[in-house]
RNA sequence: GCGGAAGUGGCGGAACUGGCAGACGCGCAGGCCUCAGAAGCCUGUGGGGGAAACCCCGUGGGGGUUCAAAUCCCUCCUUCCGCACCA
């Protein structure tokens, strides 16, 4: 159980000696022993584990998963998992049974690049790089299931990619053809249209592309492009990114005929760090797909990986791979030699999340039956026509195969603006040199006041950037959220009066309708509102604390408010969940549920306008008919001078909200 | 050029369906605490006028609809994104 975990001290004491005496002791919120203490215990235990089986609704809550950099994450790729972080967590208090997962896109261009400018083997890179990723994710407290980590490298998955580039072969939707192509000199492969941009490489912005003529493995893609336009309709997505894979498969009227901007896929790379594609040319039999029961096709152990530069694939150099055995006559066959491009991977690796150690197929149809679609997917608008159509064309295969009952994988797309740094306005970078790291933030504030930070920063979609005071002022407010939670929650804090009945009602009104805001403001990525609210909330509490410590209804507010800032604030919920004398973990308590009839206002504040300008407020109870309000409102002694020799040809009134005289003729 | 999104205090932003503009935070000012500082706490903080009560102005510019506009419409300006040139 969590509540066996070591007590470690809340407080610091420190103090500091001065002259002749010793200076009054003061009380320091020790928020990194809080972290370190939580972080062990909840990996422990455990804590994130969908239980087994899972039943009842469900959540798929997933991020684009990163291809592990050397760089690391930056506090800007905090704002896109910690707001999915906080729905998960959400979504878990609700009760739902949440499948929220991470593993690493290792495969691909990317990832082989930096290993060669490393020097370094990608299996290395991507061994190290990941482990870094995931102990930073697990620093901002990230709630993953990490027991279904995947990485696209291991051969446990890309036996499963092979295995769907050999159904788009059985199908018809992959085929060889010569075509002029563009090819990158410094990535020294093939690149597909989408990776060319401005007529340079996407990797290599200073290098232009030059054209080849070469034989290619392409994926019709093209055949699928009115389902892919048609469906983007019912997507609760943003309407940017439908509209820019609109314009990518562009369809147009010419001639009488309908044509389509989009091109087929081509998938070969003539590179090493790739899932190889897993067919046999044969003289006798032509091309030969792998057997299924053959795959994996490893990719085989080399120390030199370097692209050759000839077209063609390092392991084209490689004898012992490319010689082989016909399948079906059992003659001298040799190798397909080039790799699949990386998108054949993020293709398809939301399924493999359902059942990630899965043996008998690349997903346990039982497990994808139940977790499938994704309900939420949240990332950068820069996937917005590669990876986001990939995916959606191959879940259309898998749907025409019989594999899958649905045709979108993607019910809801969020994606977060970027975090510009405050040195030059620009995205961080480690080569730009203006990264700032959530290490250095956690190590200065704490975990939770990161997690505040990025959330309270700025609109979920929209581009900010970072600024330090933020994060100091989210540190802040979340030591006094502990304080108030914890360190003044004792009984007999305050002066325990037996509290008013208009009193206890006007509170509890007040924190149901904090509950129901902050629900619905995490529902509809409004994080940086869902702050502002608890803040609102912490303040009106602290002033009423005097009045209310050491009742029952300060118990319940606090019990109430520890469950709803969970999500918010982890760590520190978590301890004063312990605090507050409290079993087991906050993060598997019930989010409160809001009841309607307290979250009801029993008064409203009334503006009164004369001819349109405010010239007055009053208070009503919320049950006053409408047509009271004229008669309260005119006979008040700001109103009734404007009223006075005037003719009232009209009132309007709004209830609960407004009253206007209209005096003045049109 | 076409299409889309946006423009609110010194700063980031809030304002749900047209109904109190500026919530919340940062910054700043004054105060408390302190030998002093840091931290913390309290108060104030859109602009102008006024001793005050209050009044006037105010959401990029201009016009309109409406009892009422940051919000809806027209127009202009600016910024960002996508398309168009390349694929």
């Amino acid at each position: 159980m969590v509540s066996r975990c070591p007590v470690a001290p809340l407080f610091r004491e420190g103090g500091v000696a001065v002259g002749t005496h010793v200076r009054k002791v003061t009380r320091t919120f020790d928020i990194r022993a809080i972290d370190e203490r939580w972080r062990r215990a909840w990996e422990e235990e455990g804590t994130y584990r969908p239980p087994e089986p899972s039943a009842g609704p469900k959540r798929y809550v997933l991020d684009f998963f990163p291809y592990p950099s050397g760089d690391g994450l930056s506090v800007g790729h905090a704002r896109n998992y910690v707001p999915t972080d906080v729905l998960a967590r959400y979504f878990r208090m609700r009760g739902f049974a949440v499948l929220h997962p991470m593993g690493w896109d290792a495969f691909g261009l990317p990832a082989e690049n930096e290993a060669l400018l490393k020097g370094r083997h990608p299996r290395d890179t991507t061994r190290e790089y990941s482990a870094n990723y995931r102990r930073q994710l697990q620093l901002i407290g990230c709630s993953y299931d990490w027991a279904r980590e995947i990485n696209t490298s291991d051969p446990e998955f890309y036996k499963w990619t092979q295995w769907g580039f050999l159904l788009l072969l059985r199908r018809g939707l992959a085929y060889r053809a010569i075509g002029l192509q563009w090819w990158c000199p410094k990535c020294r492969t093939i690149l597909a249209n989408e990776q060319v941009r401005d007529g340079r490489c996407w990797r290599h912005g200073d290098t232009p592309v030059e054209q080849r003529a070469l034989e290619q493995w392409y994926i019709r893609t093209t055949e699928y492009a009115e389902r892919l336009l048609r469906d983007l309709d019912e997507l609760d997505w943003p309407a940017h990114i439908k509209t820019i894979q609109r314009n990518w498969i562009g369809r147009t009227e010419r001639d009488g005929t309908v044509r389509y901007h989009l091109h087929d896929w081509l998938v070969s790379r003539q590179r090493y760090w790739g899932a190889p594609i897993p067919v046999v040319y044969c003289d006798r039999c032509g091309i030969i797909p792998v057997p299924e029961e053959q795959l994996p096709v490893l990719l085989p152990e080399v120390e030199r990986y370097e692209p050759s530069g000839t077209g063609r694939s390092p392991l084209d150099a490689m004898p012992e791979f490319v010689h082989t055995s016909c399948p079906r006559c059992a003659g001298p066959a040799r190798r397909e030699t080039d790799t699949l491009d990386g998108f054949a991977d993020s293709n398809w690796y939301f399924l493999r999340f359902t059942d990630p150690h899965y043996a008998s197929g690349p997903w346990n149809p039982e497990a994808a039956r139940y977790w499938m679609p994704v309900d939420w997917y949240i990332g950068g608008a820069e996937q917005a026509v590669m990876h986001l159509l990939y995916a959606r064309f191959f879940t259309k295969v898998l749907y025409d195969e019989g594999l899958v009952s649905f045709v979108e994988p993607f019910v809801r797309l969020r994606s977060q603006g970027s975090l510009l740094s405050p040195k030059d306005r620009v995205r961080m970078s480690k080569s730009r040199g203006n990264v700032v790291t959530p290490d250095e933030v956690v190590a200065q504030h704490g975990a939770d006041p990161v997690r505040v930070a990025v959330m309270f920063i700025g609109p979920f979609a929209q581009d900010v950037t970072w600024d330090p005071a933020v994060a100091a002022g989210a540190a802040r407010f979340v030591r006094r959220l502990y304080q108030l939670l914890a360190q003044r929650a004792k009984p007999g804090t305050g002066n325990g009066e037996p509290e008013t009945e208009d009193l206890t009602r006007e509170v509890r009104s007040r924190l149901h309708r904090l509950i129901k805001s902050a629900g619905e403001a995490i529902e509809r990525f409004r994080f940086n509102t869902l702050i502002s609210s608890l803040m609102t909330f912490v303040n009106e509490m602290e002033r009423w604390e005097k009045q209310i410590a050491g009742t029952p209804l300060w118990s319940e507010i606090l019990d109430t408010l520890v469950r709803i800032c969970a999500p918010v604030a982890p760590f520190i919920a978590e301890q004063a969940w312990h605090d507050l004398g409290r079993e087991g973990s906050v993060h598997h308590a019930r989010w409160p549920d809001h009841d309607p009839a307290l979250a009801h206002e029993e008064e409203h504040t009334v503006v009164i306008q004369v001819d349109g300008k405010v010239r007055d407020r009053m208070t009503v109870p919320s049950a006053t008919p409408h047509e009271a309000y004229a008669p309260l409102a005119s006979v008040r002694p700001r109103i009734a001078p404007y009223l006075h020799r005037r003719t009232i040809r009209d009132v309007v009134v709004v209830p609960g909200k407004v009253v206007n005289f209209v005096t003045r003729g049109k």
